[in-house]
Order: C-alpha cells, then structure tokens, then sequence
DNA sequence: ATAGTATTGTAACGAACGTTAGATAGAGAG
DNA sequence: CTCTCTATCTAACGTTCGTTACAATACTAT
C-alpha cells in the first residue's frame, strides 16, 4: 500500500534537494534522511540517482508543461498569455520546483548531453506553437515574425521571474508588458 | 616569474570547469590536471574551493560589468541598447563563460547565500540605471516604467540566448525587437 | 498457519573528494 | 658557496560519496 507513497514521497524530497542544490550537490543520503527512510529505499525505486533525476525531467516538467498549455483557450490574444503567465503565480510548491528544475536543465546549468538534446527538441517547437495562435491577429502586422519572436523572449523571462526567481508578478503588470510587444496587432 | 600565469591559469581553467560542472561537481583534482600543475598548487595561490570560486563572480563578473556598462554612449537609443546586446556576440570565450557563471548565480543555479545577496543588491540598480538612460526619450509615452521594465526582461533573455544558450545573434534581430518594445518613443 | 513475495533495514565496499603536512627544487643575496 | 625564500611536488589524512550484498520484516494468497 506504500509504495506509491514511498515513491512519490522520495520523489518529492529529490525534486527539492536538486533544486536547492544542483544534482552534484545532492545526495542520496540526504534525500533518504528527509525522507526518513532508509539509504537503499531509493534504490529499490529507482535504478540509480540518474534515474531518479531524469524521472523528473521527462515525466513530472513535460507533464507540466503540458498541462499548462492545455489550458489555453483563445478569446482575446493578449488575455490568453497574461493568463498564461498569470497562471504560474499559482503553481502548487511543488509544481514550481519542478518547473524551475526544468528549465535549469533548459539552460543546460544542470543535466547531461541526452536531457539537453531533449530541450532542444522541445524548444524547437516553440515558435511553430505560438505563431500558430497568433498568425490570424498579426494580418496587418508588418513584422510578425519579429513580434512573435520578441513575445517568446518576453515570455521567457517573465516565466523565468516566477518560478525561477521565486517573485509574484502582479497580473496588470504582465498584462501590461504583453500588451507593449503585442501593440498594434488585431 | 610564472605566479601571475599560474594563478590566472587556475583560475581559467576553473571557470571552465564550474560552467560545465557546477560548483559541486567541480573537482580540483580535474582543474589541477587540466592546469597540469599538482593538487596543492591551487591551494598555494588560493585559500579553498569556495575562495576560487568567489573570486571569479566577484571580481571576474562584476567587473566585466562594469567594463559593458562603461562602452555605453548614448546617441540613439535603439541603437544604443542594440550595441549594448550586440557586443555580447564578440565577447572572449573567457569573458562569455565569466558571464554565463554569473547568471548562473544570478539566478540562484549555483553559489551560496552571501554571493546571492551580492546579486540581490546589484537588481535593484538596474531599474533605476535604464530609467536614467531612458527618460527623456520617454516623456511622450504615458506608461514609461513598464515600458522600461519590458525592456529590461527583453534584455535579459537576449542575453541569455548569446552568454548561456551560447548561440549568436544577429544584428539585426536585436534591433527588430528592441525596436518592437521602444516603438513610438523618441 | 504457512509459503512466498514485496518492502524495508543494517552494514559495508571501493572510489573520489577537499584539504594538509612536509619534502624538494630553484633563484637571488651575502 | 651557503643561506633564505618562493614555488612546486609527493603522499597521505579523514570524510563522504554512490552503490550493493544480504538480512529482516510485513503483507498476501493459499
């Protein structure tokens, strides 16, 4: 009955012990402590401390990051990436770690080759993604591609605020900033 | 005679080592073999691990910051901030690792507490410092600090791109989303 | 109740770590 | 030539790491 528990609850201790202190920085024995089980627990559920690492990259942040982007439903353009970005103020705890975790290994600051190869791939896929939301808003738009592009950047650093930065943004001042890059379209 | 080399080759090679590895996963041992001088050899020219590591974010990057503000003439302001990033492209792989380790801390990837209130101190100047820059052009704007703070996480994910992703670019590209954001001012 | 499987614990392995004690080599001064 | 001081080395210390062999317990099905 406890091993779902068990598994998660390892999990979860990991997740914050990678954030606070990197993967090298992290050890089993630590986790195993905060878990209050014993050192081999981790090794019954997971292969190695690799193993656990890269769990909670491809599964729980791609899982996320899934998530988030089904939410999306599009009336207004510029309220469907204030609430986009608004959304993460309220990301559980644990949701925020992950996330954080994510794009630490994002910026290949943590991970090996094979998770970074997996970023790119991902990252790949960004600019297709939000050009295909607001390509119809951006017909009168000279240089969509740009605006599109400057949006992403944007983005990008307001995420990075959130959850890596650990800061509540206000929703008017994101609202706001998006409003400046999207000016003009629609 | 060799003292200054062979301090500053340590020191080299460990900005090599900790950008790749991170602080915990940075060994001594490797920087010594990679310096190819003997372990206590590092310990003769710097007093421990964290003593190297401090000084390369609080000397190394700070004062290539400061070295980046100083180049900053203001003529026209789009191609001002448009240089500004720009330059980053041509930075020495030396200074761009420097750079990337810096941001590292910046965003509290890697270090410790002290070196995170060093950085903590040195956000708050950044808004004032680009409204110093940015007022006047900005007196026919009616919402011109959050214009000035669309600017700043714009800067910050552009470098981001050419100092952590390590990627170039173009010219040209900067000026099209800087223009994006302080169009219509000036 | 008992056999068998799933879960957890104790104790240890070898390797690698940060750090230091102490020896050695080389150059300049007298 | 010898003394001194700086720069460098060899060798080791004690600690902690990831990982595993193996014993003990708890649960489940018969």
């Amino acid at each position: 009955m406890a091993e779902k528990d068990m598994r998660e609850r390892i999990k979860e201790v990991a997740v914050e012990h990678f954030n606070i202190n990197g993967y090298h920085g992290t050890t089993i024995r630590n986790i195993a402590k905060d878990v209050d089980c014993s050192l081999p627990m981790i090794y019954y559920y997971y292969h190695n401390k690799k193993d656990l690492f890269d769990e909670i990259i491809k599964k729980e942040f791609f899982e996320l990051l899934k998530r988030q982007v089904s939410l999306l439903r599009t009336d207004n353009i510029i309220e469907l990436y204030t609430k986009f970005v608004n959304d993460l103020n309220f990301l559980s705890d644990y949701d925020k770690k992950v996330y954080r975790l994510g794009i630490k290994v994002y910026l290949s600051f943590d991970g090996d080759e094979e998770l970074m190869e997996i970023m790119d791939e991902w990252e790949k896929t960004i600019l297709p993604r939000h050009y295909q939301i607001l390509k119809s808003h951006l017909k009168n738009v000279d240089n969509d591609i740009a605006v599109i592009r400057t949006l992403i950047h944007l983005l990008e650093t307001l995420i990075e605020s959130i959850v890596v930065k650990n800061r509540y943004l206000p929703e008017e001042e994101i609202r706001e900033e998006i409003s400046i890059v999207l000016r003009g379209c629609e």
